[in-house]
DNA sequence: CTCATGTATTTTGTATACATGGATTGTACT
DNA sequence: AGTACAATCCATGTATACAAAATACATGAG
C-alpha cells in the first residue's frame, strides 16, 4: 500500500467523519486489502491527525463489520469469504425485492420519469463503454428506487449492504457481455413499477441480485484459484 | 435520571465495550430517555472512566443509529417517532419472512428440538404471568430461528432492527389478552417449519410482526396523547 | 541446532491537557 | 421593559502523554 491514502478536507465534517470516510473508501476500493492491520499512529501520520479521530474512525468501521478487532491487537481489514459473501447476498435478495415492491406504491410521477431517464441514461453510457460512468449510472438508477420507497432505514440498510459487493462491482461490469442482460433486468424492473405490477417487479429484482450473485461468486472463485 | 448507571465489570471487555453495551442498555430499557443529552464528562463520572471510552462507544451507537449527533453540541438519545418505527418493522417484516424461509431449508434435528422446546416453554412461562421471563421466552425462541439460518449477516440486522422496539416489548407482553395469540402464532410458525413449508411460515411471520406492529403504534399513539 | 526465557520495542488502551465554538448570562442602552 | 452586545463558561474536538499488553528478537541453556 503506498501513499494514495489522502484527506480530502472539502467539508467542515469532523476529522473522524472525514477519517472514516477516508478509510471507508480505502477498504471498498481495496487500497487497504482484507488482512490488513490499520495501525493508529501509522494512520495518523499518514493522514496528518492524530490518533483520537483514527480510533473513532475505526469504531464505526468496527459496527459496519469493514474490519474486525483483535483484542489488545487492534483493527484489521475484514476478509471477505464467500460464505459471508453469500450472507450478505441473502439478506439482499429479500430486502431489494421489499424495496421495488414499496416503491410500486409509493413512487411519486416525478420519481417515476426520473427512474425512466435514468434507465435510458444507463442504456446511453453501456454503448460508450466507459466502466466507471457504467457502474455510476447503475447506482443513480438504484438510488432512485431506493428513494423512492421513503423508508430512511431501508435505505441505510441498503447501503450497508451494498458496500460489501463494491469491490466487485466493477468486475461485474466489465464483463460485457452482461451488458445487454443488465438493460434488460433494469427495463423489466422499471416496467413493472410503472404497471404497479409488485409480484413482476419481486421477481425482477431477484433475479437482477441473483445475476450479481453468479458474476459476485465466479470472481471471488476466480481469486481463489489465482492465489 | 438517577443513578442507575453502573458499569458492569463482568468481563474482559476493553472499556469502551463495557460502555457501549451499558449505554444500549440504558436507553433500550429507557433509562436514558429521547433527547436526552449524554454529555461525556458527565457520564465519564458517573461511569468511573475517562472521556475517551465514552467517545468510543457513542461512535458506535451513532452508527447504531440509537443516538444522533448535532455538531458541536454532542451525541443525545434518537427520538422514537412513528415514522421510524414504521420503517423499522416494514424491514423486519420482510427480514423475519426471509428468516424463517431459510429457517425451513436448514434447520438441523436438534435445533428443532430445541424450538420445539422453547414453544412449549413458551407456553408454560406465559401461564406463570410473570412478565420478564415471558419476553426472555419469547427472545429465546426467536433465536432459535434466526440462528438456525446460518446467516451470520442476517442475525447481526435482526438483532439491530429489533433493539429499536425493546422498550415497548414490555407493554406489549403485559397485555394478557394477547397471550393466547402469541402462543398461537408462535404455534403456526413452529408448524410451518417443521413441514418445511416455506409459504406458510412466511405467512405466519409477517402475522406476528403484523400484529406486534398494532401494538406498538397503539402504545405509541397513547404515549403521544398522555402527553 | 533447537527451544525457552528474558528483554526491548511496538502498539493498543486509557487518561488528560489544550483549543475552539456555541450557549448562556449579565449589563448597558434604547 | 426589552433588545443587543459582550464576557464568561462549558462542552466538544483534537492532540498528547502514560500504562499495560503483546510481539519480536536475542541470548543462553539443553
Amino acid at each position: 500500500m503506498q501513499d494514495n491514502l489522502q484527506i480530502t478536507m472539502d467539508q467542515f465534517l469532523p476529522l473522524r467523519d472525514v477519517v472514516f470516510n477516508t478509510l471507508r473508501q480505502a477498504i471498498l476500493t481495496g487500497e487497504l486489502k482484507p488482512g490488513e492491520r490499520l495501525m493508529e499512529i501509522h494512520l495518523a501520520n499518514r493522514l496528518g491527525v492524530s490518533r483520537t479521530p483514527i480510533r473513532e474512525a475505526i469504531r464505526k468501521l468496527e459496527l459496519e463489520g469493514l474490519v474486525i478487532m483483535i483484542p489488545r491487537r487492534g483493527a484489521e481489514v475484514a476478509q471477505i469469504t464467500e460464505k459471508s459473501m453469500n450472507d450478505v447476498l441473502e439478506v439482499r435478495r429479500a430486502v431489494d425485492a421489499l424495496c421495488v415492491e414499496l416503491a410500486c406504491d409509493r413512487i411519486t410521477e416525478d420519481e417515476l420519469v426520473r427512474l425512466k431517464e435514468a434507465c435510458d441514461n444507463f442504456e446511453q453510457v453501456v454503448n460508450t463503454g466507459d466502466i466507471k460512468q457504467i457502474a455510476q449510472a447503475d447506482v443513480a438508477l438504484h438510488d432512485i428506487i431506493v428513494q423512492a420507497t421513503g423508508n430512511m432505514r431501508l435505505v441505510q440498510l441498503i447501503n450497508n449492504l451494498s458496500e460489501q459487493m463494491y469491490r466487485y462491482r466493477f468486475e461485474y461490469i466489465k464483463d460485457s457481455s452482461q451488458h445487454g442482460r443488465l438493460i434488460e433486468e433494469h427495463r423489466m424492473i422499471y416496467d413493472s413499477i410503472v404497471r404497479k405490477d409488485k409480484d413482476e417487479a419481486c421477481k425482477a429484482a431477484k433475479i437482477h441480485i441473483d445475476n450479481q450473485k453468479q458474476a459476485i461468486m465466479d470472481q471471488l472463485r476466480l481469486e481463489r484459484t489465482a492465489r
